[in-house]
RNA sequence: GGCUGAGUGGCAGAGUGGUUAUGCAGCGGCCUGCAAAGCCGUGUACAGCGGUUCGAUUCCGCUCUCAGCCUCCA
């Protein structure tokens, strides 16, 4: 029975579906007006992982993420780059595209573009300034009155009165409230617009959420994710304005991932302490990436270093080092325990990190198997490999996991031919009981970072 | 200031009212020509102070510390 903590009421529930046997899910996405970062990649990588399992669950899930591609920040980009905004996002889709396959993070059923939702937009604000939700300020822009919304705050425990205290927001003559936000915002004249009934402009960035998920999913879906920092007040807003156009209650579930830090302090593109996916996959594999993000919980913070993604790699290198060498077979019910406490891990809210726990306990399992009962060590290894899939792990073959190391430095150094050629030499050395010529051999493999061990049977190896 | 969340062994990271997380690193042993990998064993961990309890790291209160949101942000 799957659990999942829902940051509406701000804890586990069971998680039921509108429709039975169906799940609609929308999460945020990027604003493409740059590189993506490991901030990025944990959201990709979070919710491929919870769509892959609400999938192998049996559920029909209908994934949306939307692609935001007209905003502020878009437009100052591109005018600084002297380029057109479609120019600007298309680049920058195409490498969130990349970056994504790379982490072997699965595509989204549907990726809407605010851009290529207008009129979903148009129509929805029109709905609001119907129903009373929505004015037009001094300046001209069209607002959302947050006071018309009684349960405003309900996602984010705050509410209006705490919030007048708050002195961060901007005092802005056009709102009747200051906490009153942009549903649609007149355009200069040199910046890219659209045509209203209200006049030329581009929606807020509330809105097209809002618009979007309803437009694919319906009024009322089953999840909604994101990152922590959009619950407040990107998510409330869409609350808001989905619930004030529809008159019903607009998602189930809210989810939200926690942050990747740097030094203890948010990965932020404000802060400028961010590294992006491409320049991570310099230095490191993808899927160490990947195990690295579900080696946390997705609620809690996850503190980026270097240490810590090596230690992913040795992590990972355990269970493939497992996986070497494993004959085919069946799943077996000696698996069993550990699949069960896999599947209970996986319920509690996606406890990635206990049931990584659980894919080590069976490499030990294997371990112990191998050499003992080669056809249970076969067994088990289907079974980790078949659980490890549902984290979207373990997918490459063992050997040639092994045989790559992280890292750019080493990839120009010996090349396979030659390493063989190596450690043919040394076996004839071995043979012949030459131990200090095998031993020179080894060193000399060592020293190009290429670690022998001697299996029965042969020789393998391995970039350290 | 308001509102969240968190403080676990050398590090990372789960979890629990009384019993082994798991991984990385360390130490001892087995295996090995020696290694590597693997297996076995090993570390008096739960921020502090009170309270509830037969018993608390786990529940309650207070204190301290950290992070996040309250402005764009995944």
């Amino acid at each position: 029975m799957l659990k999942i903590h829902n940051n509406l009421t701000r804890q586990k529930e069971i998680f039921k579906p509108i429709k039975e046997g169906k799940v609609t899910m929308y999460v945020c996405g990027m604003t493409v007006y740059d590189f993506c970062h490991i901030g990025h990649a944990r959201v990709m990588v979070v919710f491929d992982v919870v769509s892959r399992y609400l999938r192998e669950q049996g559920y029909d899930l209908t994934y949306v993420r939307n692609v935001t591609d007209i905003d502020d920040k878009i437009i100052k980009r591109a005018n600084e780059n002297g380029e057109d905004i479609t120019s600007l996002t298309e680049r920058y889709i195409v490498a969130m595209h990349e970056d994504e396959r790379a982490l072997g993070v699965l595509p989204p059923d549907i990726e809407p573009k605010a851009t290529q939702s207008m009129e979903d937009i148009i129509s929805m604000i029109s709905t609001l300034i119907d129903k009373g939700y929505g004015y037009v300020g001094a300046n001209g822009d069209i607002f959302y009155s947050v006071s018309r919304f009684e349960k405003y705050g309900q996602l984010s425990g705050k509410n209006l009165e705490e919030l007048q205290a708050g002195e961060r927001v901007d005092v802005d003559e056009a709102k009747q409230n200051p906490f009153d936000f942009v549903l649609w915002k007149m355009s200069k004249a040199d910046e890219p617009s659209w045509d209203s009934p209200w006049g030329k402009g581009r929606p807020g960035w509330h809105i097209e959420c809002s618009a979007m998920s309803t437009k694919c999913l319906g009024d009322h879906f089953d999840i909604h994710g994101g990152g922590m920092d959009l619950q407040f007040p990107h998510h409330e807003n869409e609350i808001a304005q989905s619930e004030g156009a529809t008159g019903h209650k607009f998602v189930n579930f809210w989810m939200h991932n926690g942050f990747v830090r740097i030094n203890e302090e948010k990965m932020s593109k404000s802060l400028g302490n961010f590294f992006t996916v491409r320049e991570v996959l310099e230095r490191y594999r993808p899927e160490v990436v990947r195990f690295f993000i579900l080696s946390s919980q997705y609620r809690s913070p996850l503190n980026y270093s270097n240490e810590s993604l090596d230690e992913a790699s040795s992590a990972l290198r355990r269970l493939y080092t497992a996986l070497r060498d494993l004959k085919g077979g069946r799943e077996s019910d000696a698996a069993k325990p550990f699949v069960e406490r896999f599947y209970e891990a996986m319920n509690d809210d996606f406890n990635t990190p206990v049931a990584v726990a659980v894919l080590f306990d069976i490499a030990r399992e294997i371990n112990r198997q191998k050499g003992e009962s080669d056809e249970l060590a076969a067994s088990l290894g289907n079974t980790l490999k078949r659980l490890s899939g549902l984290l979207g792990l373990l997918e490459n073959e063992p050997e040639a996991f092994l045989k790559l190391s992280d890292g750019v430095a080493t990839e120009s150094a010996l090349g396979d031919k030659e390493i063989d050629q190596l450690i043919e030499e040394r076996i004839t050395a071995r043979a012949n009981k030459e131990w200090a010529e095998a031993d020179r051999i080894r060193d000399l493999l060592k020293e190009q970072g290429v670690i022998l061990e001697d299996i029965t049977g042969g020789t393998s190896w391995r970039r350290g």
